[in-house]
DNA sequence: CCTCTGATTCGACGAACGTCAAGACAGGCG
DNA sequence: CGCCTGTCTTGACGTTCGTCGAATCAGAGG
């Protein structure tokens, strides 16, 4: 709901993946790499890893930006930028209430993730 | 100072990360997201993204690079390049033998990152 | 209305990435 | 030995990324 983001091309995990086939149990076809890579991507950037992990564990499950700014060398908008990386690759979500704005994260996507790279003890996987 | 990958030939995390807390569970500092992420972003492409699946889910657990190029739409040398950096990520293991390649998944690193993402629905992270 | 603060967008720059063609290296076989 | 097949490296190209400064947008409060 925040207001221009309606326009971007925002990755829609939750309609496309009903949910996910363990990474080494099933080839994963094209289509869902598609889909699946810009997440891992988005995590792939070291401010945006722990920006995704201080979201993520905050108190209440949200973050205001005024809170995530600061531990980092970085300006502002460089924040800004990361945070809308992590918005479009569908991995949290951002609310803005009266001045400040708070972004949330999405356990949902989370989870497809993590299953995708899951093993399962009992498939015969080693040597 | 937060672009650190000068001198990184080779993830080694075996060493560094004695496992992981979870991400939504406690932040994640500074220098674990350094050596993690690199991980991530090298899952961040679809093509690595589904020749890391082809190799983890091959049989034997191995794979040849002879199987792994036909499936896409690249030439050798860029299918070798992808696999190089999912070797430089720790993703996965190279040995020759005979003329051909074989390329191997390394488990402990998968889930690793798996665990990083997973969310515990017991913490108070759900409102 | 104006101003102040917080957050995003815009424009620009150097660095890194994905891709290919051409060449180099390794090993099997005549 | 020489050739052939498979794989990797090198050099180059256009594109994307991470970062910043400056400008802009969105509310709150005088």
């Amino acid at each position: 709901m925040s207001k221009q983001q309606a326009s971007l091309p925002l990755v829609d995990l939750n309609a496309e993946a009903p949910c996910c086939p363990p990474l080494a149990q099933r080839r994963v076809p094209a289509e869902m790499a598609a889909v699946l890579a810009p997440a891992f991507k988005a995590l792939g950037d070291p401010v945006r890893l722990q920006l995704m992990s201080m979201i993520a564990s905050a108190e209440g499950g949200e973050a205001c930006v005024c809170d995530l700014t600061p531990p980092f060398d970085l300006t502002g908008p460089t924040i800004s930028h990361h945070l809308k990386t992590l918005r479009e690759a569908g991995l949290v979500d951002a609310e803005r209430r009266g001045t400040w704005v708070y972004y949330r994260a999405r356990p949902q996507i989370l989870r497809q993730l993590a299953a995708l790279l899951s093993i399962e003890p009992t498939a015969a996987t080693q040597r």
